[in-house]
DNA sequence: TCAAGTCTTGAGAACGCTCTCAAGATGCGT
DNA sequence: ACGCATCTTGAGAGCGTTCTCAAGACTTGA
């Protein structure tokens, strides 16, 4: 049996490269002082034993660990994923995440904890100490979960909340949500329709709100009323069929839904179909999350597309770049744009 | 400002429960020697002052890291990504991986690897000795990658290979496509079924072979001919509706049938549509996969279900018990199962 | 009761890296 | 040429754990 190959260390190099251990880190820090000469040299010695420093290492003795945590709501990502509903959210993070890390030499990794567990500080706190991550990715609605911003600002890991645009200690960022719900309003507005519902996301979620504002500014913007053409769900499929028939039973004249998730949407569609509703013929229909299920039924349904990825990626940069005092005022957003497919068609009666 | 409150440390322990270090080692290891007395009042002390051990410091004395890699391909899961297909295997696999390793104390983290790239070892080279994971899972199609699994074996890290039954270092796990494929096709044939067609996957998957192994045993069982009822994909949507349209011009008396991923199921689904057949009145159609999207789809399809973050949980189970010697040769088989939807139904002309 | 274990505990080194600080080399102004 | 500042390099400590090993306490058997 070979003989297990000890990993190369940086005591490796520097004995290569006949220079101490600190030209060694200095070199692979990009260190300012080192003759180019003497860095080539170390280089190529780097290069040659195919030398990676260990991160454990890093983090015993640098101030930095290179790890970006990112926490996710585990009850809802459980639920969705058990039942096979798919967790896009996750994806996107993940992905978006990993690729903004590496390209800065860091790494990602996820958390899922529970919202309204009493043990919030304990599993999170677990998790900070075990990892001693650089900064840490708040998704909703952790966002504004004050137990875990304080116990974040306490410890002075610099944290981002996506979706939160609340004064506080942290990065925020936003994906639009009143922009994206006043566009997709506007949009059906613009195809003629004018009794217009908004199927709304729980409360506890601030874009909830905010998609209703965007929702009823676009109305207001054209003097329409929003009277009885509000629904609240919890983003899951059930929660929507019960919106839509609430929606339908009570306005016979609506020509349009927007639902604040694809599960939503899809039971929306259902619904009408159930009721003999053409879609777009009859009813249009836009949902928001624009995940891969959209792009399959029938009709694949008009999105909002949220930008989670592009929205993590930015959050994992600020993170990186602002480093110790990451506190900020000013909300970074992220637009989210509308993907048009074939749920929306001008409404009924219209030229 | 207040002042950064560091981190809670094994050294604290020892001062607050008045032993050394060593002893509040071995309790928080569940070491053997201890007295019951002293380690009741070692734990109080970590429950007060909310110790956790630091990954890091533990990576860098101790033998382990506690953690897990997990190895994907970069290409496919990027193309999937950025066109919104969903990238369902990353979900299932960093979900199943993260719980199974949460029970056991370790984590996981998330690679993505080229694999017909000469960057191959270089990539996973340096994550591994950045990492210096316990242990790595390789899912399809890096599973079999030679220059992934020598190196591996080199550096004597334990390794499980997903979708691959090949003898070889590492622990071989599998998800029983020949059987799936077998036990979709014989369902079809109890349905009245006689010509049913496959879409397989690309062959550099073994898993692609597997399918296509059961399906055929299935149709010999019952004297049933497979000729000129085999195409070939890439498990996209395009290579679907191309193989689809072959299969159905090649065989006008197609009833059925099988494809080796969601999308190309969809993808028939979309020319069986195309050419005024019903579905699955007509022509039914079983997918492998079942992601989300088979769910919504019209009408929703019936699917086999790939276990894949039960098998991600059996291999981190394995990848941990085992430790050092994890080469296995008994292959490990999760068991894949059929989920009926409405895209299947009797033959056309059956009873 | 004594020698030979076995248990329990702790001291000190080691892991691979970066930090701080000091020493030597080099450059500049006069 | 000389003194001083700056650049370049290296030595040594320290990060928080676990490992090895030794010492003391406690059992056990004859």
């Amino acid at each position: 049996m070979a003989r297990v190959r000890k990993a190369v260390t940086i005591k490796d190099v520097a004995g290569d490269a006949g220079v101490s251990l600190q030209t060694v880190s200095r070199v692979v820090n990009g260190g300012p002082n080192v003759r180019p000469q003497l860095r080539d040299k170390v280089r190529a010695s780097i290069e040659r034993l195919g030398y990676v420093p260990s991160l454990a290492a890093q983090r015993m003795s640098g101030s930095r660990s290179y790890i970006i945590l990112a926490i996710n709501d585990r009850e809802r990502t459980l639920a969705d994923w058990s039942e096979r509903r798919g967790t896009d959210w996750v994806d996107q993070m993940l992905l978006g995440g990993i690729l903004t890390c590496s390209k800065h030499g860091y790494r990602m990794m996820v958390e899922l904890v529970d919202t309204h567990s009493d043990h919030v500080e304990r599993e999170l706190g677990a998790a900070i100490s075990a990892l001693q991550p650089d900064g840490v990715i708040l998704t909703p609605p952790h966002s504004e979960n004050r137990l875990i911003t304080e116990l974040l600002a306490a410890r002075a890991i610099p944290f981002a909340r996506i979706g939160s645009n609340a004064p506080g200690p942290g990065i925020p960022l936003t994906m639009g949500d009143e922009g994206a719900a006043h566009l997709a309003t506007s949009r059906l507005i613009e195809l003629g329709h004018r009794r217009i519902a908004m199927i709304a996301g729980p409360s506890q979620y601030s874009l909830s709100a905010w998609r209703i504002d965007g929702w009823r500014r676009a109305l207001g913007d054209h003097g329409i009323p929003s009277e009885g053409l509000l629904e609240v769900g919890d983003f899951g499929y059930e929660s929507g069929t019960r919106a839509a028939r609430a929606l339908l039973d009570r306005n016979p004249d609506l020509t349009a839904i927007i639902a604040s998730s694809d599960q939503m949407a899809l039971a929306a569609l259902e619904v009408a179909r159930d009721r003999g509703l053409n879609v777009p013929r009859d009813l249009s229909l836009i949902s928001f999350d624009n995940t891969p299920i959209v792009r399959f039924s029938q009709p694949p349904l008009t999105a909002i597309d949220q930008p989670i990825a592009e929205t993590v990626s930015r959050a994992v940069e600020q993170l990186i770049a602002r480093g110790e005092d990451s506190d900020s005022d000013t909300v970074i957003e992220v637009a989210a744009a509308l993907v048009e497919r074939s749920s929306t068609a001008p409404a009924p009666g219209t030229a």
